[in-house]
RNA sequence: GCGCCCGUAGCUCAGCGGAUAGAGCAGCUGCCUUCUAAGCAGUUGGCCGCAGGUUCGAAUCCUGCCGGGCGCACCA
């Protein structure tokens, strides 16, 4: 077999790389290849945020340096002794070298929390907790319900490239696909509801020799019926085919490489017939991100062929910058920090994906003007990804401010703690476990709930299906391995998306319930009560909003955004379960609870659109 | 051989320099003539892989081991 015969390119984004050459399969590499706000308190100036740990940072920040002398950080964090609590005295202490407890003393004699806390005290080795005056809770809050952004503030807009999912032209997208693809979704959904100008970029395996044998599998079947193979959805099949026609039939082995070579030499005809390939692809592609809910539109589809025209001068390029070294045949760059080489030419005078990378990021830098690129890719590529940012450095294309960012995440594991396959040992289609999603929720809503009509059971079965896949997906850090458990990912209780929805649900079946017995009128806001612990803790937990979701948007770990959600939902139900909202025993503390009902409900609406989870009315 | 990641309750996972290590599931106790019990409250359960070190303070930082996963030049 011909050395260009040995792969599909593309597939980059799936976790771990189908089989080795040397890998437990113990099948050569090249048979792999069908597997594969301003916080509105009174007074208060738009400058101010919602954010209460900001707000407190800032009371704290002035009464340090007061006592310092100069800036220092006072380490403002939630506490489980308090509603907040300042650590900052402990490292100040050490540093001025005076007893803790008496620099907390200190630092607690120049903070002014006036209006904001109404509880400050000095406890253990230093530590300062803080209980906010119910009054500013209360205030914050309604602030809240009257901001559109939940407290979140806008931002200036930074041009943030997400690149994600990425499948290959003429195979399916599969679980290596499922990662990338929500967690690519989410950073997009999420960065975009910030305010920055996003890109999505789904760099399709749309290139290469594999591209000979399927063309010429293509006109043997003839162009109608092959569209007709394709479009039925069954790509993996179509692939297999042509490569078992590959190894069995010499003569069409010889057409499939002078294919080939005609479609890197431009080819008007075969450059129709591959992009008619890609075409029944991006079809198939995009009927899964519709299943999905994922944001991914024909328009974000730039595969690695986009690129192809800026290789060679690309090359040229680095050479011109001196950075590029021939070894042993092949043109290669040794960026700083590595022993290995960035191989940007073969020896035979191809270009592989470290060429593709390169001119990718110097394409989002230079003319797309990107200030953020985000890969979504899995970890094992951590290493070719940071060969590919520090060659981009030094060539000058990936310059402050810009940055680029590789975020890994763990492979999706089977019951058997290995890699997750089908039964019979294939890889587990994306559409398939989708609809066995969809199904198994569908059995869950039908016992649970019977009394919905079969649309709405159906609409429901499908967001509590599809919402579990995702959330078993952002539930754990990204970084990890997770074990794909349909059992605990459906399951009605505990850390899933079904209890979010569910808990949504309630609040609008109560919500719809208010606005019927106010004979249509929907009630006037009136100020928020927070006399009970339920009702308080409920408040301070929605207060929260802000401070996670930019942390979100910073560092891309969604498992952040999700067990907050989680905390929300707790705290309402607890909420919930201690206080009548209908019949509560005023008309005033009902119009109040009824409010940190509709802000909880916006809450958990906006946290989960950001990862892409849909939230039913009723269910 | 070099490098990266992960080892926390029976299970799945948070916590990653600060007070008695948290949550969900599973187990056990209670709670529906009342707004969706797909729920709530309580409870049992842990030498935070091991050993050193840094620190007033370590699950958290450093070093070395052990266990698991994954990378390491013409596949993408």
């Amino acid at each position: 077999m011909p050395p260009e015969y040995v792969g599909l390119r593309g597939d980059r984004r799936v976790a771990s790389r189908p089989c080795s050459s040397r890998d437990e399969c113990g099948r050569p590499a090249e048979l792999e290849l069908g597997r594969a706000v301003a916080f509105a308190y009174p007074s208060a100036p738009r400058e101010r945020t919602f954010l209460m740990i900001k707000i407190l940072a800032a009371r704290f920040a002035a009464a340090f340096s007061a006592v310092a002398g100069h800036p220092f950080d006072p380490a403002v964090r939630v506490s489980q002794f308090s509603d907040f609590q300042a650590n900052g005295a402990l490292a100040l202490a050490r540093q001025l070298g005076r007893p803790p407890r008496e620099v907390a003393a200190a630092v607690v004699a120049h903070l002014d929390l006036a209006g904001i806390a109404d509880e400050v005290s000095v406890a253990g080795p230093g530590y300062i907790n803080v209980n906010m005056a119910a009054g500013f809770l209360a205030a914050s809050a309604a602030a809240l319900l009257g901001d559109a952004r939940l407290g979140v503030q806008e931002r200036a807009g930074e041009r943030v490239v997400v690149d994600y999912s990425g499948p290959n032209v003429a195979k399916e997208l599969h679980v290596g696909h499922l990662r990338s693809t929500v967690i690519g979704d989410a950073t997009a959904r999420t960065l975009e509801w910030l305010g920055h100008d996003v890109v999505r970029a789904n760099h399709l395996g749309d290139w290469g020799t594999p591209f000979g044998l399927l063309i010429e599998h293509l006109l043997d079947l003839g162009e109608t019926a092959a569209a007709h193979d394709l479009s039925v959805g069954d790509l993996d099949a179509f692939y297999v085919a042509a490569r078992a026609k590959f190894d069995a039939d010499p003569a069409f082995a010889d057409r499939a490489r002078s294919r080939v070579v005609a479609l890197q030499s431009g080819d008007p005809e075969t450059l129709r017939l591959w992009r008619l390939l890609v075409a029944e692809s991006e079809r198939s592609f995009l009927a899964v991100y519709a299943t999905l809910g994922v944001t991914l539109s024909p328009a974000d589809f730039q595969g690695e062929s986009f690129y192809n025209p800026m290789l060679a001068p690309l090359v040229s390029e680095l050479d011109g910058l001196g950075l590029l070294r021939p070894s042993e045949g092949a043109q290669c760059v040794f960026p700083q920090g590595f022993s290995i080489p960035l191989i940007v030419r073969k020896r035979d005078g191809g270009f592989g994906y470290p060429a593709t990378d390169l001119a990718a990021i110097r394409y989002r830098t230079q003319e797309l003007k990107a200030d953020r690129l985000v890969y979504v890719v899995g970890s094992p590529q951590h290493q070719h990804f940071e060969m590919v940012f520090q060659t981009a450095r030094e060539a000058g294309w990936l310059a402050e401010p810009a940055r680029a960012e590789h975020i890994g995440f763990g492979q999706i594991l089977g019951a058997d703690g290995r890699k997750l396959a089908s039964r019979s040992g294939d890889t587990v289609k994306l559409a398939a476990l989708l609809t066995e999603a969809v199904d198994r929720a569908a059995r869950i809503v039908a016992a649970k709930n019977p009394e919905l009509d079969p649309a709405e059971q159906a609409a429901v079965a499908y967001a509590v299906g599809v919402g579990a896949v995702k959330y078993a997906d952002l539930a754990g850090d990204r970084i990890k391995d997770y074990v794909f458990d349909w059992d605990r990912m459906l399951s009605t209780t505990g850390d899933t998306a079904a209890y979010l929805q569910y808990t949504y649900a309630r609040i609008q079946s109560v919500l719809r319930r208010s606005e019927e017995s106010a004979s249509g009128v929907s009630a006037v806001e009136g100020p928020l009560l927070l006399d009970s612990s339920a009702e308080r803790a409920l408040a301070l937990a929605l207060l929260g909003f802000a401070d996670v979701v930019e942390e979100v948007a910073e560092t891309l770990q969604f498992h952040k955004l999700t067990g907050y959600l989680q905390s929300v939902a707790g705290a309402f139900t607890a909420f919930y379960d201690s206080c009548p909202i209908l019949r509560a025993p005023s008309p005033e503390v009902r119009a109040s609870r009824l409010g940190l009902s509709r802000l909880t409900a916006r809450v958990l609406r906006q946290g989960l659109d950001l990862v892409g989870i849909v939230t039913p009315d009723r269910m």
